[in-house]
DNA sequence: CATGAATGAGCATTCATTCAT
DNA sequence: CATGAATGAATGCTCATTCAT
C-alpha cells in the first residue's frame, strides 16, 4: 500500500512536489542547454518554478548543485548498465547491452546526455575537490566486464582493463555528442552505436 | 639548425614581435590551466606581456580568441597528422601513424591536449556561430583514411566512415585527457595509444 | 536559597518556559558577539531554541529586538545604579558606587557591555524612530546625581550637569569596551575603573 | 613652482581629481550618514561620481574602504594633535590643546567624528584582521603625555597612563557624539570640551 | 598601434519576513 | 501559539569591453 503522500503523483509535480527533485531536473535542462556557466542560477530557480532563495535551501551553491545532478544521473546510468547486464555471461555481450542500453538513454533524455558530454570534462579538470564517484563507478564497472571476459578467455589479456573502459566510454559519448548536436539531421544513435561496439568487440576478442 | 618559426627569438620577444601570436600562446596557456570560463583576459594579456586592450586589436573579444586558438591547434594537428601519414600506404598504418602523432603532440605540448580535450566541446554546443572548420577537417581525414581503407579492400565496408573517425577520436581524446588529469601518474601514453589503436585496426580490418 | 526569578529551571527550559525571554538572551549572547549586522535572526532563533517564525510573534523584527534588548538591558543597571546609590548622601560617593556597581555588571555580564559598548550609538544614530529611554534614564539619573552634589555645595557647580554624566558614562564605556576586548590579558576592571572615577571625583569636587 | 598637472585644482576635482581620493570622501560621507552596514558600495561609487568597479581599482573591498577611512582620518587627527602640542610643555596645557584640537575638527568635520565615534567600536570588535595602528598611535600618544606629566611630577603618578588615555578618549569622544546627534540644538562643544577636559586636568594634577 | 583606467551590466548568494499548516 | 519552508529583494563583486590619451 502506497503511503499517503505518495498518493496522486500529478498533484505532487505541481506544487507540492519534491521541490529539491524539480530543482535538479530544471537544472539539468538549464545546465544542458547553456552549459553550467552561461546558466544562472535564478533560470534554474525560474524553470522550476521556486524562488532564487529556495535552491539554497536544498543546495549548497550552483557547484553543489553540478555535482548532485552528476551524482543523479550516473548512479542512473550505473543502474541501468547494471540491470541491463546481470543475466549476460558474456562480456562481448556485456559491452553491447552496456552500449545499448546508454543509447537508449540518450535517445531518452538527451539532456542528460547533453550534460555528461559537455560538462562532465569540466568538473573533471576544474572542480578541484570533487572526487566524480559515480563516474569512477562507471569505468569501474566497465573495466570489470573487460577484465571478466579476460578471464574468461573470452577477450585479448594483453589489454589493460581500465584505459579499454576509458576509450570505449571516450568513442560512445562522442557519438552521442554528435547525436546530440545534430538536431537536424539525426542519424540512427542505435545502430551507430552498435557499430561502434562490434568494432571494440572485435578489437578487443581473443585472436 | 633552428625551426624556421623560431628564427630571431629576440625580435620575437621584443615589442615587435608577433603580439598576436604572443596573445594566442597566452591564451592556450591560460585556457588550457583554468578552462575558457574561469580564464579572464586581464589574465591572458599580462601573461602576453601586453595590455587588456591590445587583445582588441588583433582579436574580436574572448570568444574569438577560443575560436582562432581551435584552429590553430587543429591546424597544427592536421598538418602534423598529413605529413606523418603521406607516404603511409595502408589504412591501418596510417591510423596508427594518426594515433602516434596526436599522443606525441600530446606529451609535448598538453596544453594543446587540455584545450581540445575540454574546451572544444563547449565550443560545438555554446557557440552556436562557430562552425569549427579545423576540427571538421580533421574528422574529414579520419573518415578519408577509412574510406580509402574500405575501397581498397582493406577494411569492413559496412561501417560510416564518419562515424568511425568520430568514435576514434573519441577514444582517443578521452585517452589523452585521464593522462592530462593524471598529472602524479602519469601512465606511458604513447603505449596506451598504441592499445588503443589496435583495438580500433582489429576491429576495422575486413573479415 | 534560589533566587525568585531563577525558580523552577525545568519548567522555565521546557516548551512552556518564557519563550519572550528566551529569545531576548539569545538576542544578546548573539548580538554581543556578532553584533546586530552581522546576527541573523535565524542564529537568535536556533540559540533560543524556537522556530525563526516564533520571534516574530513576539517581537516586530530585528530592529524591534535591539530595542527591547536595549530596554531590558538599561532597566537592568538603572535599577542597579539605584539600589547601589539608595543609602549614599554623598555625590562623590554615589559617583563612586555607580561605577563600582557598573564595572561589577560587566565583569559578570559581559554580553550586556559589549551590547551596550558597541550597538548603543549605532542605534543613536541610525534608529532615527527610536527615542532610548531607557539609555536617557541613565543618564539623566547620572545627571541628578551631579546635579544634587552640586546644589550641597559638594561638587563644583559651573558645570552642566549632563554633560558631565555623559562624559563620564563615556569614559567608563570605553573603559568596559576595552576590558571586554582584551580577552586575552585581562586587566582589573575594578581597579581601573575606581582609578577612572577618582579622576571625575577629583575634577568635580567643589574647590 | 607647482607641477603642471596640479594647477586648476578646481578643474582636476571635476574628472580628472583623483578618483582614489574622491572615493574615500566619498565613503566618509555616506557611512557617516548610513552607517557602514547600511550604506552600499554602489551608493558611495554615486556620490563619487564614478562607476561601481572603480572602486575596486583603488580599494579591496568594501571592508578595506573602511580601513583606508580610518586610517585616512586617525593621521589627520594625529597630525593635528602633535602640530598643536608641539610647543607645548606642560602636560596639562598639552592634554587642553588635544581637546581642543579635536573639537575644532569635529565641529569643522563632522563627517569624520561620526564616523569615528560610531564606526571605530564596530571595527575594533569585529574587524578581526584588522589592527588599527592609527588608533593605536592616537592613544599611544595621549599616553605619552600623561606618562611625560607624570615623570615631570606634574601629573599624579598612581595612575595607568593607558586608562587615563582611554578614558579621556571616551569622555571626549561620548561627548563628540551628543554634539553630533544633536542637529537641531547645537550647544557650544569648544566649551563643554574645556569643561570636560577640566574635570580631567584636576582630577590628574599631583595632589 | 598600444595602453590601461574606467565602465556597468550581470550574477551568486544572503537573510528578514511571511504564512500555510 | 508555534513552526520552518519559502520567498525575493537587495548587494558586493567580477570582468569583458571601450576609448581617451
Amino acid at each position: 500500500m502506497p503511503a499517503p503522500t505518495e498518493i496522486e503523483p500529478e498533484e505532487a509535480d505541481r506544487k507540492r512536489g519534491d521541490k529539491g527533485r524539480r530543482i535538479l531536473d530544471a537544472a539539468i535542462e538549464v545546465f544542458a542547454e547553456k552549459g553550467f556557466f552561461n546558466a544562472t542560477v535564478a533560470e534554474v530557480a525560474r524553470r522550476a518554478g521556486v524562488a532564487d532563495g529556495t535552491i539554497y535551501l536544498y543546495y549548497k551553491g550552483k557547484d553543489d548543485l553540478l555535482i548532485r545532478l552528476f551524482e543523479q544521473i550516473m548512479q542512473m546510468i550505473n543502474e541501468k548498465l547494471e540491470s541491463a547486464t546481470r543475466d549476460v555471461p558474456k562480456a562481448t555481450d556485456r559491452l553491447r547491452a552496456v552500449a545499448a542500453a546508454q543509447a537508449e538513454l540518450v535517445v531518452e533524455t538527451p539532456a542528460f546526455a547533453e550534460v555528461i558530454c559537455v560538462e562532465l570534462r569540466q568538473s573533471s579538470k576544474f572542480m578541484k575537490e570533487y572526487e566524480n564517484p559515480g563516474f569512477k563507478r562507471y569505468l569501474a564497472f566497465l573495466a570489470e566486464i573487460v577484465e571478466a571476459g579476460q578471464k574468461r578467455g573470452e577477450l585479448d589479456p594483453s589489454m589493460d582493463p581500465h584505459r579499454v573502459a576509458r576509450s570505449f566510454f571516450g568513442a560512445l559519448d562522442e557519438l552521442h555528442l554528435s547525436w546530440c548536436l545534430a538536431r537536424k539531421t539525426r542519424f540512427d544513435l542505435r545502430q551507430a552505436s552498435r557499430e561502434v561496439t562490434e568494432i571494440f568487440v572485435r578489437g578487443l576478442v581473443a585472436p
